[in-house]
DNA sequence: CTCCTCGAATAGAACGTTTTACTTCCGGCG
DNA sequence: CGCCGGAAGTAAAACGTTCTATTCGAGGAG
């Protein structure tokens, strides 16, 4: 309750509130003897910086906002790690909002974040709208696309080519002498998964097939439970030779609902995941999947942030495209 | 960068500073058509409330901090979904830290936190270290200890009774016939270890066993490919018949080991993790684990901080303590 | 000895809200 | 008709920093 103030410590070592200031901003604007003077009030009296009058005054935060579509998705959570970690670093704070890929949910958490002046916001977008996210630019917070291709040239972005990663996971399917291919996917309001479809459907084409023949199942979120959901409807339908998921999650629930029905994996269907989590090498019947490099991907990102928040006028806008790498695993021997 | 403050608002609407502050927290206390002019003018000039100076006036924030060991760690995740749930549903924006098991790093984020003056904190503590919180709540913020027992009598924790765990998961592995047991756990510094191995110690008691034959590998952290390291360890030193871990993470890595390495589960050895983690039941052998109302866990402590900081008055400090459960799948066979 | 410069520190005005005390207005009551 | 009370709105002072302009000395150059 006892509040410290930049006052108090000053007072106590004599000094004006301006130089205690500079003592935490620019030390080396202040006398070695002063400053050390300062410092030792400022830990006598347990001085905090209030953020909220420096972030008032100074017209900007150390703060950062990440926008995610699922935290309970392993992917997302490496994403997170590589941000947490880079922020740290650096000194900002990291406020996490989850849009459990609803765009409306996602609108509240960027009025957070815009109420809260943040520096800028590394965000996943959930939906196709870049109108929301130029709002923010307009209140001159930064953003940078985490796992999605810019929406403009003035703009960093850090992605993953997901169409070259679904054609390359479908190929691999058909290699393996699949011909009837199912697309187990989230909702189709997410650009991954369209994309990843575009790209299965090319890898179809790519041996004369025809695209449209891609049975797509499209689920409403990307778990693992949506993913047994699904598989019960294709056992349902008839079994493809081959089925490629949009993420592990979806593809371990698709696999522990084929185990449990009596389909052998891969003797009787080929099975693909997206995102190659951890766990991923270790269910059942391990897991082939295409590899993202996610860790970096929220380094990367927050690096690319904090450079354009830090370094306004030497920043370089960058778009940055990683491509996914298969991992073949028993689930497509 | 048009930074639309609410004295522009009160300017478009023909009003006093005042009154649309008035209009953004108790809309009760202005007419009805005021309220829609200023409404209007508020939509439209784009306004979003500077939540640091509310802040800074208002002496207290909106924001609550979330300290954990490991966000990498699907029970944390899970944890963090709960908590993120009912803060956003009430308003609050969430920032997160990892402390990585390091006390030091835990220190540098509630460092983070105290500048921002959050509302209040949800830590998992990585240390044993009472002092710590404690100056956090002579900064007037809340503390709500996540899995971890209260330190003292006026503060909020819900945890889950370790000792109890630990205990169950060795009784099983113990009623499957085993006599010798190993215990793979994360770093003794960490209290969940540390019960989790009195409890074993005791179900060990329970059977007339002796509890220094409980065979401790600790390991550095707490993840998979720690367990598969302490796996090469076990089967050098000779197997023991039981393996119970610490955490799911880490049995993971023992399972997938010991597989490489010829050694059937759970013919020649029985396996249990802990907090059922959702890839638990996945594996390649599915894994007997313990499981915590995880996502409640975060729910609840966040309830009951937010309740403490709303109604400081009224408000009761709680110690929540919750049973976990055996769920024994084919690792224990 | 004076004038300048330069480093070090200070005073005081911001920043955008919230809040308290105050004004104004209007209807109703004695 | 005068007064009172309440509703509605306003003016202005905070909150704790940062930053700009300013002062104050101490040295050095002329």
């Amino acid at each position: 309750m006892a509040m410290v103030s930049i006052k108090d410590v000053a007072a106590f070592a004599g000094v004006s509130p301006g130089t205690v200031s500079n003592v935490l901003n620019r030390p080396g604007k202040v006398a070695p003897a002063t400053r050390e003077r300062v410092e030792a009030a400022i830990s006598e009296l347990g001085f905090v910086r209030h953020g909220s009058a420096s972030t008032l005054r100074a017209g900007h935060s150390r703060t950062i906002g990440l926008s995610v579509i699922d935290i309970g998705n392993p992917f997302f959570t490496e994403v997170a790690a590589g941000v947490e970690d880079v922020a740290s670093e650096l000194g900002y704070a990291v406020i996490l909002g989850n849009s459990a890929g609803s765009p409306d949910k996602e609108d509240r958490n960027l009025r957070v974040l815009a109420e809260h002046r943040v520096r800028g916001v590394l965000i996943t977008p959930s939906g196709e709208d870049p109108a929301r996210l130029d709002r923010l630019r307009g209140h001159g917070i930064s953003v940078v696309l985490v796992d999605h291709p810019a929406h403009r040239p003035d703009q960093c972005a850090v992605a993953v080519d997901d169409v070259a990663g679904g054609r390359a996971a479908v190929a691999h399917l058909l290699a393996k002498g699949a011909r009837t291919v199912a697309y187990v996917t989230g909702p189709l309001t997410i650009r991954q998964c369209v994309e990843r479809r575009e790209g299965a459907k090319a890898a179809m084409r790519g041996v004369g097939l025809e695209p449209e023949d891609l049975r797509v199942y499209e689920a409403t979120t990307m778990t693992a439970r949506a993913g047994e959901k699904a598989a019960a409807d294709l056992i349902a339908h008839g079994l493809p030779e081959a089925v490629f998921c949009a993420n592990d999650l979806l593809a371990l629930g698709v696999l522990r609902a084929l185990l449990r029905s009596g389909v052998r994996v891969p003797e009787d269907v080929v099975l693909m995941g997206y995102d190659d989590i951890d766990f991923a090498a270790a269910s059942t019947v391990s897991l082939s999947s295409m590899r993202q490099p996610t860790y970096q991907l929220g380094r990367i990102a927050t690096e690319l942030l904090l450079d354009e928040c830090d370094n306004p006028d030497t920043h370089a806008h960058q778009h940055i495209m990683f491509q996914p790498e298969l991992v073949a695993r028993e689930s497509t021997q």
